[in-house]
DNA sequence: TCAAGTCTTTGTCCAGGACAAAACGCCTCG
DNA sequence: CGAGGCGTTTTGTCCTGGACAAAGACTTGA
């Protein structure tokens, strides 16, 4: 059935590589022309024409570089010199320390991914966060499984699809338990939402979980939304804080004159908070914008918010 | 506060109008080369500044063009002209036949949406499911609500936060009808999910609660899966049908061409069925996908299915 | 050891040309 | 009067190759 392999030699065209690896088409062609790789053949009309193996490396280098790398060091590397690379990746971050405690735990959860089993993936989730309660559950379930997923799919020991799956499954506990959480009128009111690049959702759940565990009236846009629009949702003179989620993947540059865009925008009135993995916010932390790079971060900045606005009406 | 707009008259650079227009930046250029329009001014390095009341535009006649109007039909009309046209934009389809029905219930929603009172949003449309049953719901409640959500914000009444607002509700609502329907091994297995470009996800919901409701075996990827990651899932051996959404501002070529590649790359044993609103799918069906343009095919399309594997072990 | 200055790397932007495919409009024929 | 075939126009995407700012890496001096 496969056997018109000849016909089809299998290739994807520049904007499918776009789609698929995240790099822009300028970064594709400038990296050709000075790495030599990729070294897409041409179609008959002389346009790119990417084989597959070479999108699948590339989506191998966009993941190193998500981690740090830098495309000049490693676009020359062998196969077999980039999974070394992916092991030593992300060493041991603060999270690895709480995730190590109960990685038995964890690596279950691992195992149902990989096997397929969604419905008792999402079960066990669901019991575990019933449990030990939604705030442990989103500290020490959540977050360090949303770490391990990431890494086993580097390593190449799930893919993506299972990674969507996971987070399908993870997303249907959070807004479950959320769900349960008693509505107050309380202050901050909390506006969340992400930029128009970044798909990831999970982390908005996270931080809406444990805002309204503290008591904050939550909002959340979902997952995209464009910026001028976060303004005029800002405007309305309903919110007091803007919360931003980034995940790894985002776009350094795009991520900090985002922020820069947002907060012109924004009535001085407003907060603007921006959380989540993302390196660049580490790095080089924007100017006036609080960043809450680990979920623990998030219950101190209320309580600062609060102190600092303790003679506001409630609503 | 906002007394330094001399300093910042308020412009974005091309990447900022490509976030939030959805018009890449070729086509930003080539507009300016042909039709004079956009007229964005130049920074202190020469780079294009467009200002915000020409992105509003842009994002108007982007809306247009989704509904079928030519760039260079529209780009030179008057503001007034264009709000002309976005009135009698999608006439009367068949949608709106039971639309109009309902419509009174409808456009209660309509203002609960447009007064922010989201949690009142959420507890009505619940209690609206429970009342006629979610298959009901989907296709006579939350289907014509889209249209006209879409449509009121295309006449300016509604602002795009407003919509996301509508879509995190209308998305909770139905996640929390979908889990109670009792999960079958009943055959098709189907894959739900949309391709890197779509991130509207309701259409899947939608979808995925008629099928199970129709006694298939849902699993959902979420929006966004690269093509290369699907057919992926789908080798696992586990789906018999996969299921691609697709919205109305899906651009088409990439609408074909994606599932071009993917019919090409998945076994040829498992369906690919494409639905949605996609003008695209409707003028240019492609050949061998089977397209459900509207919610009422999907039942059809399973007795299909089912009649012609009939003999099929339900696994 | 750290700070300031220089060199290198890297992503994004620009111009303007080219072209295939889609959409349109016209014409003919039944 | 409607359906289908054919030339024309419209439109989005791709191409090349040059340029440059900003971030990172490196070097030097206190």
């Amino acid at each position: 059935m496969n056997d018109r392999s000849a016909q089809t030699p299998i290739t994807l065209s520049i904007a499918a590589v776009e789609r698929d690896t995240g790099l822009s088409k300028d970064t594709l062609r400038v990296w050709e022309r000075r790495y030599g790789f990729p070294a897409p053949g041409r179609d008959a009309f002389g346009e790119r024409a990417y084989p597959l193996d070479q999108v699948e490396r590339l989506r191998l280098l966009r993941r190193l570089m998500d981690a740090g790398h830098r495309p000049g060091k490693i676009i020359g590397l062998t196969a077999d010199q980039l999974q070394l690379l992916v092991g030593e990746s992300s060493g041991p971050p603060q999270q690895m320390a709480e995730a190590v405690s109960a990685h038995d735990d964890l690596l279950r959860f691992i195992d149902l991914i990989r096997s397929h089993r969604v419905e008792d993936l999402r079960g066990n989730l669901s019991q575990a966060a019933l449990r030990i309660g939604l705030e442990r559950f989103v500290m020490s379930v959540c977050a360090p499984l949303n770490v391990l997923v990431g890494e086993a799919w580097a390593r190449g020991q799930i893919e993506i699809f299972e990674e969507h799956l996971y987070t399908e499954s993870m997303q249907v506990v959070l807004r479950n338990a959320i769900s349960t959480i008693p509505v107050s009128g309380a202050s901050p009111r909390v506006l969340l939402t992400t930029f128009p690049n970044e798909a990831h959702g999970l982390g908005l759940l996270m931080v809406e979980a444990l805002m309204a565990l503290d008591g904050c009236h939550c909002t959340s846009l979902g997952t995209q939304t464009p910026i001028l629009d976060i303004v005029r949702a800002a405007a309305s003179g309903e919110f007091d804080v803007v919360a931003i989620s980034f995940s790894a993947s985002q776009n350094p540059n795009q991520v900090l004159d985002g922020l820069a865009e947002l907060r012109e925008h924004l009535p001085p009135t407003v907060d603007l908070w921006a959380g989540g993995q993302c390196p660049v916010l580490q790095r080089r932390p924007p100017a006036g914008i609080p960043v809450l790079v680990s979920l623990a971060d998030i219950a101190p900045a209320l309580r600062r918010w609060r102190a600092t606005h303790a003679r506001r009406p409630a609503r």
